[in-house]
DNA sequence: TTGAAGATGTTATATTATAACATAGTGTAT
DNA sequence: ATACACTATGTTATAATATAACATCTTCAA
């Protein structure tokens, strides 16, 4: 039986998906919805085929295209994080609150920290404006030794 | 028939990692040194598969290990970066005079821009002292549009 | 000189991701 | 209500990226 605490904070966080995409005139069909809630259930990142098996659960016949265009659709609009170093995926803590995070990756026990700072905004901005570059997309992950592993 | 500049500038390059695996005693073996070598003739990033077709014009019964080593090789000591978010090599344009660095990467043109600063360090350090993190590698990629493409 | 470690060769396969086309559902203008 | 455009999903196939595992060859130090 799973922690029903998670299972309540997954429920608010669904909630609140749900609010967005209609405010945001964004379908959330069954099937994405259904992703993203495998993907809720992890406590840390999720590779795209160990979701595949786990959806093939609900949908035996379940191909690659199903899982990575609900990936597509749900990192598009801000709902999860492609973890680029470990082609993974995780859920974003705080969907449409704003653009740029990074990530502390323990290497050790897998735990992923999503750090947002408006300095990291600020370096990517002031960079970009002395480059004459105009950003789109920030990719910025640490991975090293959590706390919990150096103790 | 390329450039001179350009081949006279991997001449310069090549020298300096050769004095570098010299004096930290590392071995750079032919079989390395070529793939450098075809890394540095590349304008921009490069593929790991374009990379073992273009060897196999040296060497027709490369196989894929044969690059994933050598880029293995390369990389642990930073003569090349992998672009996490292009599954891409490119050049270090300043092997081992420091650790991290952060790239622009134009999606129209495909230029990559390499970029040092201690700004980044320090969000890197600061954050992880914040969390208690011990942080060993540093992915930090913004993909956009250069001010070439913009203008 | 031998034997341990590292580098390369080789075969096979694992992992990650997308192309291309078929079908089904949804919304909208008429 | 209907038809049509658009989006989403189903399905088959394959592309693209990367590594495991074991064999052989080099190198270099004891």
């Amino acid at each position: 039986m799973k922690n029903s605490k998670e299972n309540k904070n997954a429920n608010i966080y669904m909630k609140n998906i749900e609010k967005l995409c209609k405010s945001n005139n964004l379908k959330l069909t069954a099937l994405r919805k259904q992703v993203l809630e495998l993907i809720l259930s992890k406590k840390s990142f999720v590779k795209a085929y160990d979701l595949l098996n786990d959806f093939k659960k609900i949908q035996p016949n379940a191909k690659p295209p199903t899982i990575y265009r609900s990936l597509d659709f749900l990192e598009e609009n801000g709902f999860i994080h492609k973890l680029q170093s470990l082609n993974a995926f995780i859920k974003c803590t705080h969907p449409k609150e704003h653009d740029n995070c990074y990530f502390l990756i323990c290497k050790k026990c897998n735990n992923i920290e999503e750090v947002c700072s408006s300095k990291i905004d600020k370096v990517v901005s002031n960079t970009s404006k002395e480059k004459n570059f105009s950003p789109k997309n920030v990719t910025f992950e640490i991975s090293g030794i959590c706390s919990k592993c150096m103790s």
